[in-house]
RNA sequence: CGGGGAGUAGCGCAGCCCGGUAGCGCACCAGCUUUGGGAGCUGGCGGUCGGGGGUUCAAAUCCCCCCUCCCCGACCA
């Protein structure tokens, strides 16, 4: 199962959810941290400030036409319905009805961040590129970064993200175990200089991001922090309404468990993922693993092992065509460097290989796929027609899928020639068997066994542990009780705000425009006049006002349609822009004392008494 | 960065081959008609035809250089 947003905002608390109360009860050394407080949203702050708007005054104009360089539906949507306009590759001005989409998703973030313990600043956009020479990263992301010159020929760039800055002044302003734990956040423009800006918002050049950093005294610690960061973002994109996985990122270094990447299920998002749809499980195609195979094949009477020739056939394809047999009953060897040396990789000829599952199980040696140069410094290998049992192979890896076959068809290791009748352990050996094939739909789940699946999703946010790098690059050290210095333990937590935006709006959608949920919908309301043109206009006008100052009164946002166009104008407006609540004020329904209510994402029409509607979010 | 395409009114486009008055739809303004699912008629406003150079009596159109944008492949929130 997805997790599914409701329509409504929930309140949480820390005593409601258990992974709180486990973040918390993790003795701390000063035993501060139990009496201090974990968020202090109140009722009394508005989440964003409310507001009426008559579309006479709106800065708005819809367009009839598609934008012509809109590939995705959100982009498409959110430039005709007037949300944002494009000014320059990957750059975008965002109008009143944008804005206050963003400013609800932004709001979001920060009552989660704020809930899970996170304190909000703001660093500053335009960085000294001193600091970021100091971390190397100057080097590592390159051209990826916009740079400027001051006056004075000093270089700065615009900030594509901020652990140098943010670890830098938590250097300068803390120096103790005591001080710790401390998680800050701020969400603030992000610029990266993209090689291709595309879709729209969903990959920008100017982005808004919350980014948060954690600074805690050793791996345990961070894992507390890590858990409360993780479980926000779980509320943060439930609130959103976007369905989402949190997937295993592929990270060799940092270990699956704490590293994670949001990803919003998306038919336009840029990444694969796969996911168990029986349970929890779900990882990027990278970091994905597959649960036991079918159990080892009987020892059948097999043949001895006899060389057919496959001239000018060095693929799979081909040779299995060849041989008129499937495609899965040969073995692929794949050559990997392995510290130097050759080592082989090992699966069905129907299966592809994971460079980091093989790299994972030779661990800790240095594991690289063959390329062409290698191939060019060994002309002694026959590629194409390597076997497992080749001679200079100093280690083979093998898949389980291997043992269940009973014969195979393997290279003989010399060009033009295969061999068939292969059996593992007579005419061949493997040293590590290891899960070392791509996952693909179907295999099974390793943690259910039920069949997996994979889709594409667009990353909103990713959690993951930094470690010490920053903090030993940037001196962010403190003080143990036995005062000696360690390097505090680092995680960094972003969600793309703007890109939430965008998320939504190609979840939300239908073929007459945007259909927001509650929670980010710029108005509540879409009050929509439809005066007519008898004697009864200027009452029914009279009226529409009537309820305006009303919903107004009742602090409820809406969108008054006070226009004088025709009717299809505003309905047509009504559905692109994808207020949730449409409330119609016509000659017809005011004739029989009654407003017409449709609900944008259903369709579901009623009428309310136009005396006194109530609260019309409600049904 | 490599490969493909495009820059003409705020948006969507034609005109370019074959050089000669810059056009259509939407939007915008005015008037009249219309008024429950993107109305009609009439009249208007709005353009350094991406920029620069060249050829020519004459360039949106032909030639050269540059810029920008879009689409397809390696990165990321």
């Amino acid at each position: 199962m997805y997790a599914r947003a409701g329509l409504s905002a929930r309140s949480f608390s820390v005593k409601e959810t258990p992974t709180f109360a486990r973040a918390l009860g993790i003795p701390h050394p000063t035993g501060r941290p139990g009496e201090r407080e974990i968020g202090n949203r109140s009722a009394a702050r508005p989440p964003v400030a409310s507001a009426a708007m008559r579309m006479t005054s709106l800065f708005l104009r819809t367009l009839r036409d598609d934008p012509a360089d809109a590939e995705v539906e959100s982009h498409r949507l959110l430039v005709r319905a007037g949300y944002v306009r494009r000014i320059s590759a990957g750059i975008y001005s965002w109008l009143p009805l944008g804005q206050r989409v963003l400013r609800k998703v932004e709001q979001i973030v920060r009552e989660e961040m704020d809930e899970a313990g996170a304190q909000e600043v703001l660093l500053p956009i335009i960085q000294p590129l001193e600091l970021w020479e100091r971390s190397g990263r100057d080097q590592a992301y390159g051209p990826l970064m916009f740079k400027l010159l001051d006056r004075k020929e000093t270089g700065y760039c615009l900030s594509p993200t901020a652990e140098e800055v943010v670890s830098s002044l938590v250097a300068q302003e803390y120096g103790s175990y005591r001080d710790l734990p401390l998680t800050l956040y701020q969400i603030n423009w992000k610029y990266r200089d993209e090689l291709r800006p595309r879709f729209g918002l969903l990959r920008a050049r100017e982005f808004l991001m919350k980014d948060a950093y954690s600074f805690d005294v050793d791996v345990d610690a961070f894992r507390a922090s890590y858990q409360r960061m993780y479980d926000a973002y779980h509320r943060v994109f439930s609130r959103s309404g976007l369905t989402f996985r949190a997937v295993e990122a592929a990270s060799g270094e940092m270990g699956g468990s704490e590293s994670r990447e949001f990803m919003a299920v998306a038919a336009v998002g840029e990444d694969d993922f796969v996911w168990c749809p029986s349970c929890e499980y779900a990882a990027n195609v990278e970091a994905a693993r597959r649960g036991e195979g079918g159990p080892a094949a009987a020892g059948a009477d097999v043949p001895p092992l006899e060389e057919v020739g496959t001239p000018d056939l060095p693929g799979i394809a081909g040779v299995a065509a060849h041989l008129r047999v499937e495609p899965g009953t040969l073995l692929k060897s794949i050559a990997f460097d392995v510290d130097g040396k050759l080592g082989l990789a090992v699966v069905p000829g129907d299966r592809e290989v994971n460079e980091l599952a093989v790299a994972a199980a030779l661990e800790p040696k240095q594991v690289r796929l063959y390329g062409d140069e290698d191939f060019a410094a060994h002309p002694e290998l026959p590629k194409g027609y390597i076997g497992p049992n080749y001679q200079g192979a100093s280690v083979v890896v093998a898949d389980p899928a291997v043992r269940a076959g009973p014969a195979w068809v393997i290279g003989a290791n010399r060009t033009d020639y295969h061999a068939r009748n292969a059996m593992v352990g007579r005419d061949f050996d493997v040293d590590v068997w290891a899960d070392v094939v791509t996952v693909t739909p179907g295999d099974p789940c390793p943690r259910c066994g039920m069949p997996l699946s994979i889709d594409r999703g667009i990353e909103v946010g990713h959690v993951f542990n930094l470690g010490t790098k920053f903090s030993e690059a940037l001196e962010a050290r403190y003080t143990d009780e036995k005062g000696e210095q360690h390097p505090m333990m680092m995680g960094c937590y972003g969600i793309g705000v703007s890109r939430v935006v965008a998320a939504v709006a190609e979840e939300h959608h239908d073929e007459h425009g945007l259909s927001w949920p509650a929670a980010l919908a710029p108005y509540d309301v879409h009050l929509i006049a439809v005066p007519g043109r008898g004697e009864q206009a200027a009452n029914v006008v009279a009226e529409a006002d009537r309820v305006y100052a009303s919903l107004r009164a009742q602090r409820i946002d809406v969108l008054y349609d006070d226009r004088e166009v025709s009717p299809g104008v505003k309905f047509a407006d009504a559905d692109l822009v994808g207020v949730p609540v449409q409330l119609v004020v016509g000659a017809k329904g005011v004739g029989r004392g009654v407003i017409e209510r449709k609900v944008r994402a259903t369709g579901a029409r009623d009428e309310l008494p136009l005396a006194d509607p109530g609260d019309p979010r409600s049904t």
